[in-house]
DNA sequence: GACACTATATATCACAGTGATATAATAACG
DNA sequence: CGTTATTATATCACTGTGATATATAGTGTC
């Protein structure tokens, strides 16, 4: 096996968080405006697993008509899919490799001019800049809504949160020292290699 | 396309780097030893990556006998595959969807009793104590080797490492408030419905 | 009004990447 | 003396990504 099928739950927790049956696409959607910052789907996954589900009797699907629109395919979730869900939730978290192209650039980049990777960290550094600023004010909403307070979800959904803030903070730190230092070495060689004419 | 073919450019990056050809088991030993805490590769996708290459005329490659053993394919990188690497290095990092297990249960967490989910993210925190201590002992040593001090690469392995260390302290840091935070609601939820018989 | 863009909705395809397994010899460990 | 690690390539089933196809309705804008 390459690795278990995440989206399986994904899809089941979806449905299953929002006590309602929904499509392909409501889960999609679900997906992009509540989780996005950390957990991504596409249809091209989506479609084909909610097909296998449905086979594995995990999931079940009624037909809706949808005048001028494709059908709507909705699932709801069975009690075979809670307990799937259930069992997954249970288990530990496994291990995924990362695969962080940065780094690896920074690996090689002695081979490019410093002025091009200097560059490319004020980028990454003002687009997390971004996403912090974006995190920040959606933590702010998620507090001030007395609805998400009285959840018993409160504490796990805020801890979401102030994960991808973490995240975006470290990582704005880290690319302003990357630079700062990678100035200072620049620095040094030019100190080593051309001795200034002394007053 | 679904996206560009970092494998090709780790290839090219860890051959060109070493100064030295080497064979698909060469690379994959290359990456578990020098970038694996942000890099992984496998030779599932190495070797038909490395015929591709051939084809494509980036890399060559030379057979070597190997008395009782399988031959080594040995590539080299050519002209041709030296400019895609330097043309790949300058272009920005492409953004890539994160799927972030942890976050995605806690997400759905409220569904199973909050001691699993404790229990779950000690664990955690234990296991990114244990990557923090190997990370900075790998730091101290890379610092100690003059040779590292003294190549045109050393600030950008500098911050490759800083980068890992980081990302385990916030890591580790998240988990505990997390598990503060589950640990007060949980305060919270019972005295609002056990009302304790006071003195 | 023409044109572009966004939303709704499902489906498929080529490709990237993972992890298990097959094969097969030597070397080291206890 | 058996087990495990190392060297070395190769393949397979599977997971997941992003582009594209198809088709209609609404919304904004020049």
């Amino acid at each position: 096996m390459s690795s278990i099928n995440k989206t399986r739950y994904a899809i089941l927790g979806v449905l299953s968080i929002s006590q309602k049956p929904g499509s392909g696409y409501d889960i999609k959607k679900a997906c992009d405006r509540g989780i996005s910052f950390f957990w991504n789907e596409n249809f091209g996954h989506i479609y084909p697993v909610l097909r296998q589900m449905e086979q594995d009797g995990v999931i079940t699907k009624t037909v809706e008509e949808n005048p001028g629109r494709p059908q709507r395919h909705v699932y709801s979730v069975t009690a075979k899919g809670h307990d799937e869900l259930i069992a997954w939730l249970r288990r530990p978290v496994e291990h995924t490799p990362q695969r962080l192209e940065l780094p690896l650039k920074l690996t090689f980049a002695k081979m490019i001019p410093a002025e091009t990777t200097l560059k490319e960290l004020e980028r990454v550094m003002a687009e997390h800049q971004k996403s912090l600023a974006e995190f920040r004010q959606i933590e702010e909403q998620f507090i001030a809504d007395e609805k998400n307070r009285r959840d018993q979800g409160y504490p796990y959904w805020l801890s979401t949160l102030q994960y991808g803030i973490y995240d975006a903070e470290f990582r704005i730190k880290w690319c302003q020292e990357t630079i700062d230092r990678i100035k200072a070495y620049q620095g040094d060689q030019e100190s080593t290699f051309h001795v200034k004419p002394e007053d």
